[in-house]
RNA sequence: GGCGCCAUAGCCAAGUGGUAAGGCAAGGGUCUGCAAAAUCCUCACGCCCCGGUUCAAAUCCGGGUGGCGCCUCCA
């Protein structure tokens, strides 16, 4: 597999530490509050990377952290009035509901930055003992000049970021790009007691040192959105290469951003649809449908007519489903040879998975399969071998998470209306049988007469 | 100012040297009591513009135009 590594600006051949093993780090929420379509997009795909990876054979460990103590969360729990961990619980669950939506499962690791403050503690220590970072006041910074490497994963030079100019000149640090490791705890804050008196961690460090242990000083993969790659990824690299001396993750994997109306989504310029809300609407399958019909490097605009868009294309996968379905009951005896459409569906998603995670060209592989379905079993022929060709379909869409709920039950009344409806048609008696079907669809609910029977959906 | 990304049909979107995947929409056929659904077929002589390299370019190089991002919390 060819992966795009965002510190080689290339595509390479993905070649793990441990032959047969990928380690996986992704960097997860801020538990402050509901997640919005912008942050699902990477939860989607590296959820899809480590599936295909297990698909192809690998033994994957995969760890995405919950940030749950940092300025935002601080802020947020007091006005709230709750409790830091109380804050960071409740929104850890809403996290798990809506992945949960999204076909994203649960990573062989969530790890809690307040239950590793130990870790934490102990690999800032070995900075400061290494000459890689000090204290002032009870923060610990880490001197960026003191490692060389620094700006390699950015592609920016330290004197390209002096130029950028944006930072606070005017304080403690020893250099401006210094950045906080441990800060001194303020008034009525959660704090922890470190050697540099009570305090709590920096953002950074926390996936410095839970990646690293979990996964190892060096692992496979580190991916998070491309608003990471600096300063937060940059900085991982240079506290986690600063304490060990070797190198932290070899390959860098970033996404590109959810924009509406062609700007980024954030919550700070308030533009954003939490997933929360969406899943009002619409069936979060959808949504990663729409996430994986497009390169996970390219920027996408989100809106509902692509929603919409997203919606029928998902149908034309399900009524395939359904057919199968159908003729593997009713169908024909007349055989159907399955054997090399299978094999073209499975060498073809592998051709696209392989290239960088193409999504897109990998579905663009399922649905030339449901076309040759489709022609293959026409007149619904071909009872023994229907479930061979759904099987292998379904391994498919397994493997990018793409789950195809069941209609719904309709309400008794509709059922029953449904019913008459039917034996009115039988009698031929037409009319009735209009009125009745009028009358379903006051009620929400429209009629599809197939050859497998009469549909009910809601409107 | 520094670093970087993107531009393919009405909409979405693959494709990084060999003559434009796929989906939605649209038009036509089949099926159906009708309708809807389903299904099949059709649908870019051209890939933002101008130069260049090459037997061959959407793909490589140079120059434009337009859009976006990072350099500050952010997926």
């Amino acid at each position: 597999m060819k992966i795009y590594n965002t510190m080689a600006r290339k595509k390479q051949e993905f070649v793990p530490v441990e032959q047969g093993k990928a380690k996986i780090y992704a960097c997860g929420p801020t538990v402050y509050d509901f997640f919005h379509i912008g942050n699902a997009r990477p939860f989607i795909i590296f959820d899809t990377l480590r599936r295909y990876l297990e698909y192809i054979g690998y033994d994957v460990t995969f760890v995405q952290n919950f940030t749950d103590v940092d300025d935002k969360m601080i802020a947020r729990a007091q006005k709230e009035g709750v409790t830091l961990a109380e804050l960071g619980q409740k929104f850890i669950n809403e996290y798990y509901k809506d992945a949960q939506g999204l076909g994203v499962k649960e990573a062989d690791y969530h790890p809690l930055a307040t239950k590793h403050i130990g870790d934490i503690i102990k690999l800032v220590k070995r900075l400061v003992d290494n000459g890689h970072a000090y204290e002032v006041d009870g923060d610990v910074y880490y001197d960026v000049s003191s490692f060389p490497d620094y700006g390699k994963l950015s592609g920016q030079s330290m004197e390209d970021l002096k130029a950028g100019a944006r930072i606070d000149v005017a304080d403690i640090k020893r250099n401006p790009e210094d950045f906080a490791l441990w800060k001194a705890a303020k008034e009525g804050e959660d704090s922890w007691d470190s050697p540099w008196g009570k305090g709590r961690p920096g953002w950074h460090i926390e996936c410095s040192a839970m990646s690293m242990k979990y996964l190892g000083e060096t692992f496979d993969i580190h991916g998070g959105g491309q608003d990471l790659v600096f300063p937060h990824h940059e900085n991982e690299i240079a506290q986690s290469e600063g304490a060990t001396g070797k190198a932290f993750a070899n390959y860098w994997m970033h996404n590109g951003y959810i924009n509406i109306d062609n700007q980024k989504m954030s919550k700070s310029k308030g533009n954003f649809f939490t997933v929360r809300d969406i899943a009002k609407k619409y069936d979060l399958s959808i949504v990663r449908f729409f996430m994986l019909s497009s390169h996970y490097r390219n920027p996408i605009n989100f809106s509902e007519e692509l929603i919409e868009q997203a919606d029928a294309a998902m149908t034309r996968i399900k009524t395939c489903r359904e057919n199968l379905n159908f003729i593997m009951d009713n169908g024909s005896d007349e055989k159907v040879e399955t054997d090399d459409m299978i094999s073209r569906l499975d060498s073809r998603f592998r051709q696209q998975m392989d290239d960088d995670l193409n999504t897109a060209g990998a579905i663009g592989a399922v649905f030339e399969y449901i076309k040759e379905v489709n022609l293959a079993f026409e007149d619904n022929k071909g009872r023994n071998n229907a479930g061979r060709a759904l099987e292998a379909l379904d391994s498919i869409l397994e493997v990018l998470g793409i789950e195809l709920k069941e209609e719904q039950s309709v309400p008794e009344e509709v059922g029953r209306l449904a019913q008459e409806r039917q034996q009115a048609r039988e009698e031929k008696n037409y009319a009735k049988a209009d009125e009745l079907r009028d009358r379903i669809e006051e009620l929400g609910y429209e009629l599809k007469d197939t050859p497998e029977g009469v549909k009910i959906n809601k409107k």
